[in-house]
DNA sequence: CTGTTAGCGCATTCAT
DNA sequence: ATGAATGCGCTAACAG
């Protein structure tokens, strides 16, 4: 393995000085027009490449943000990392990953890695078991910004980009009363999360438009394993006023719902209809999909809320101290209706 | 924001020297029991932590690897990168990743940048358009190993993990001709890429062992795009001697072939079967999914090419020089039965 | 057992 | 228009 090629290395072989090259790279006025020729000439010679660990450390800027996720391989963050990548890889930033596996611990420490390594931001969106927000606050002290994605935790004065359930859920109810439907049953996620909340609410305030009083016999929810997915159906299904339709938490609990109901063959969108919240792009590839989806945009949030942290930095490079206005910036889901 | 604490303001406030603070930090032995007591318990006051910049600074190691994939919302790449991601993590190292969008010239952007940020070791899978393969050579320069993985350059000196297509195409041909087919198709992508040959190679192999004749009309390629895919099996569907059964490249390109053949009122699996190779994890949400896949184990393929770069790392903490071994781990695909 | 010194590569301030 | 000197935070060689 050759030397790496310095920028004291040109400064000798040009005899001058390091700082010549140093503002001679850069372009700096004050240097002569020959002799930034001849640097730059010279660093070409020798490949010359920067060493950012160096300038890293010099100018306490690292052009890396954090990115922390529950699971890569869930289609909805994986495509939500995508869409960071992309938004930071245009302002030419790099990206750190790192995935919960909606472990708390882990999170915990992935940030305080990232801490470490001096990110300049972070994007995260918080594991199902994280109730400690201290770990959030205290990035603030080496002034990084966190900005939460989706998963956020219970708190005002936050950065976020998330999806507004609401709409969907709304579409979904109309749409789904239009067809006649009235027993309209819901399977939730864990009460701990917010998601699972804000979906109650949606779905409550959609039956109370229309006057449908709610059952909660028809409330189930599941901690979103297989297992309990199946076990929310099949209390439904036991029910004697059966639900002729069910919007699932996401389309990991509607493909386990549909699973069982076909063995107990019922034929779904007929005998029951569906409804998810979109998590993955798998519909396009079934004969039963649910009727619709809710769709979140994962790819979508995920820009925003880059665009909140980049927003945040060119804030900061303004000079202003600690902008005290917190950018939540949500937009609406929407329905999406995959059998006519 | 407060100011961050380093070091010397721990040596500070205790009336020691920074390099005493620093040995005692790192539990040096020659650091009296007491001095090193107080050292910590002052850092942990402080808050202290160490920054990662200045160390990657002076130790030239960044405890990174970067990523390179084509496309993070392909399930196949992104379920690759969280075998890597949870690999990485539990040796200490973080994460890098960037996607080259099938673009050689922003994988070539990528790759400089990561060298530039002074990885430790890459790990790749390379983009389709990928022909210059000057850059990988260039790395070694700057002493970063590289481990490539799946999609690989044709090159004889290079480490990597990939998947041997081979067992996986005989076991489906095995199947299919159990089943009494014989006309088999085959849908292929792009013949510049490395999988088409060796997906291509497998399946006149798997043919000739049942002493089946080729016959060119029954093998079609595609660029993968959606158009060509159906374009690719209106082909095979044109023929007079139709084939009973088709392989498919991946799956996307199963289910665009299916999608086409629902439209032609034929039943998947009884008019025609399908196989495809892996990419992502749908069919579990299938009805009419494929016969089989032949699956590539991305996650493993992931994590192997982990191992063979932190082996490649160990070793050269052993002080060898430049390992003449290529590390070349090739494991068998294997097909997995849908249909019973 | 502990302190002093030097230096990693670069940008920058202050001279000239 | 250029050079010399300085320091970012930390580690390590050398000296006591």
């Amino acid at each position: 393995m050759e030397k790496i090629p310095t920028i004291k290395e040109i400064a000798k072989r040009l005899k001058i000085s390091a700082s010549t090259v140093s503002r001679a790279l850069h372009g700096h006025p004050s240097i002569g027009l020959v002799t930034t020729m001849r640097v730059k000439k010279v660093a070409n010679e020798l490949n010359y490449e920067p060493n950012q660990t160096a300038i890293f450390f010099k100018r306490r800027k690292t052009l890396t943000i954090g990115v922390i996720l529950p699971d890569l391989s869930d289609a909805f963050f994986s495509s939500a990392l995508s869409g960071i990548e992309e938004y930071a890889s245009k302002k030419n930033y790099n990206v750190f990953v790192g995935q919960s596996m909606e472990n708390a611990d882990k999170e915990k420490r992935i940030l305080e890695t990232m801490k470490n390594h001096r990110v300049d931001g972070i994007i995260i969106s918080i594991s199902k078991n994280t109730t400690d927000y201290e770990v959030f606050k205290q990035l603030k002290r080496y002034n990084i910004p966190i900005v939460f994605f989706d998963r956020r935790p219970d708190m005002e004065d936050i950065h976020y980009s998330a999806c507004n359930l609401q709409l969907g859920m709304l579409q979904a109810i109309d749409h789904l009363i239009q067809k006649g439907h009235r027993n309209i049953g819901f399977i939730n996620g864990p009460s701990q999360l917010l998601a699972s909340k804000e979906r109650l609410d949606a779905y409550k305030e959609g039956l109370n438009k229309h006057q449908i009083s709610i059952n909660t016999d028809l409330m189930v929810s599941s901690d979103l394993s297989a297992e309990q997915n199946g076990y929310a159906m099949r209390k439904l299904l036991s029910l004697t006023q059966k639900p002729t339709a069910i919007i699932t938490f996401n389309d990991y609990v509607a493909r386990d719902a549909i699973k069982l109901v076909k063995t107990f063959n019922m034929v779904v969108n007929s005998d029951i209809s569906f409804v998810s919240f979109a998590n993955a792009p798998i519909w396009s590839f079934m004969d039963t999909a649910p009727l619709a989806s809710i769709e979140q945009f994962p790819q979508k949030q995920g820009i925003k809320a880059s665009e909140i942290l980049f927003k945040l930095f060119d804030d900061s490079i303004e000079g202003m101290p600690l902008d005290p206005v917190f950018h939540q910036v949500v937009f609406d889901s929407s329905m999406v209706s995959h059998v006519a």
